[in-house]
RNA sequence: GUGAUUGUAGCUCAGCUGGUUAGAGUAUCGGUUUGUGGUUCCGAGGGUCGCGGGUUCGAAUCCCGUCUUUCACCCCA
């Protein structure tokens, strides 16, 4: 028998990758908690109809589709089997798909659950989502996102909001330089109208999003190939070619949409939200305008974001934006919702990458008791107890095994402190105490004990 | 989904153009030290060379398929 393995593009967590990662789960969290975002979870898998169509083309081929159980070919007839029609007989054999995000289960949950919910709604949830994609770095087929949306208010103060919970997760996880990216989909829409294009956003938004890597001559080629005429090229490529702050780009973009009502308005709301966080000032955040960010997801209307590490070459680490009428597919209209994810696992490779994971989590327990035989240990169990009932985590190896292993075992396990009390030791009420990175060794009792790890 | 690429002990890797029982470091275990780890020395276990076919007197080495890894494209956290 061959080793057991697991999928393409899954991950099995050990125990020192688990406590980094649940550092920046609980990072994450406790920002959410801050900003008021109540938890949530949704089912692993959703139906097929609820998740198709909404990420477009690409996106519905990315969705893991769950073969339907028993006699799953028994809906499907042998002409239709005969013309082997993918799209036709997936839809008769599987009616239950992967999540491939968040925020889609989300807008039919709270469809769903409309009734129970008060709006605004602001919800967090940390889940692991699945794609059907080519893994590469940075790029896994199941993977966690930590999403905070607040759904049923049109405020622009929810997306100046959501760029300080950026700013403050990434400063919190020490990401020293990382730069949030924004557009508008309005201004897009803008944009592709007066281009006279206005049957081509998704095109036009797919090319120009290539900006920072092809650069503008291959993004022209790109916009030719899509049938989009020279003159609109032409009157686009100020907006490919500015260089400057953010007010600079805006002037050059605020003019090239100046015709269009819709491009007004995201312009304005741009504004807003640019204007806004300056006011109230961010720790660590760059915030830069980019007319070319546009993001591959549908159902974006207004703000959109994404988030970079700076000197890491891991793609983005976050993405988000409002979503207008997401709700209205499932029945419910006239809700607007705005949210963004943290992507975990990238994150995490940040971090590795950079260093920034800080020491003192890789250590759970404080002391570890050497178990010196049945007498000893019985003793010991005592003082672990009340090591325990303060707080202080503490173990006791349970065999007794030669003291070789048990520091090993101890230095294995990044435990700062090991106890050692033998019949010498229970006489006197003492723990002789060994400090495992100093090497130094003392005699305490365990009131000390208590107060030196409390510390 | 397209085009490349990788796969040898738990881990990191040697193994020349196909040729005897496939090696090293590290980790693990045992002894040196029957109460002291990270930092002594000695020794042991562990591989049907990703898997399945094929070529050959002979394959870890060549060919085909398959899975996996990494990378580019597509797209994206």
């Amino acid at each position: 028998m061959s080793k057991p393995s697991i999928p393409k593009g899954t991950r099995d967590f050990l125990p020192n990758q688990m406590v980094k990662r649940n550092y920046i789960f609980n990072t994450i969290k406790s920002v959410f908690k801050n900003y008021g975002f109540l938890p949530i979870e949704t089912p692993a898998m959703e139906k097929t109809e609820t998740l198709m169509g909404k990420y477009g083309e690409e996106g519905d081929r990315l969705i893991f589709k769950i073969l339907n159980s028993g006699d799953f070919l028994k809906k499907v007839d042998s002409n239709e089997l005969k013309d082997r029609d993918g799209r036709k007989i997936t839809q008769k054999i599987s009616e239950k798909a992967l999540r491939y995000d968040l925020t889609v289960p989300f807008a039919r949950f709270v469809v769903q659950h409309q009734n129970d919910i008060a709006f605004p709604f602001k919800r967090y949830q940390i889940q692991p989502v699945w794609r059907a994609d080519r893994p590469q770095k940075g790029r896994y087929r199941e993977f966690f996102q930590c999403d905070v949306d607040i759904i049923g208010s049109n405020s622009l103060l929810n997306e100046v909001e959501l760029v300080q919970i950026f700013d403050d997760v990434l400063t919190n996880l020490n990401i020293p330089d990382f730069t949030v990216k924004i557009n508008n989909r309005k201004i897009l829409a803008g944009l592709v109208e007066v281009l006279g294009h206005p049957d081509k956003l998704i095109d036009i938004t797919v090319a120009i999003d290539k900006l920072d890597k092809i650069g503008v001559e291959k993004v022209c080629d790109e916009l030719r190939q899509k049938d989009v005429s020279e003159q609109a090229i032409e009157k686009l490529t100020p907006l490919l070619t500015i260089q400057g702050d953010n007010n600079e780009v805006l002037a050059v973009v605020t003019d090239i949409v100046k015709d269009s009502e819709i491009g007004r308005k995201g312009i304005e709301e741009l504004n807003y939200v640019l204007d806004t966080v300056k006011s109230i000032g961010l720790k660590n955040a760059k915030v830069e305008f980019l007319p070319s960010l546009a993001r591959g997801l549908n159902y974006y209307t207004g703000a959109i974001f994404e988030v970079t590490a700076n000197n890491v070459n891991i793609g983005s680490i976050c993405g988000g934006g409002r979503y207008d009428d997401l709700t209205s597919i499932f029945g419910l209209k006239d809700i607007s919702g705005v949210g963004i994810s943290f992507g975990a696992d990238r994150i995490y490779d940040v971090l590795e990458e950079l260093d920034l994971f800080p020491i003192e989590i890789a250590s759970t327990t404080k002391v570890l008791f050497v178990n010196f035989g049945e007498q000893e240990a019985a003793h010991c169990l005592k003082l672990v107890k009340e090591l325990r009932e303060n707080g202080i985590s503490s173990e006791l190896f349970p065999d007794k095994a030669k003291m070789k292993k048990q520091m090993t075992y101890a230095d294995n396990k990044s435990i700062p402190y090991v106890a050692m009390v033998g019949s010498n030791e229970m006489e006197k009420g003492l723990i002789s105490l060994k400090n495992m990175e100093s090497g130094e060794q003392k005699d305490v009792t365990i009131q000390d004990l208590i107060t030196l790890l409390n510390n």
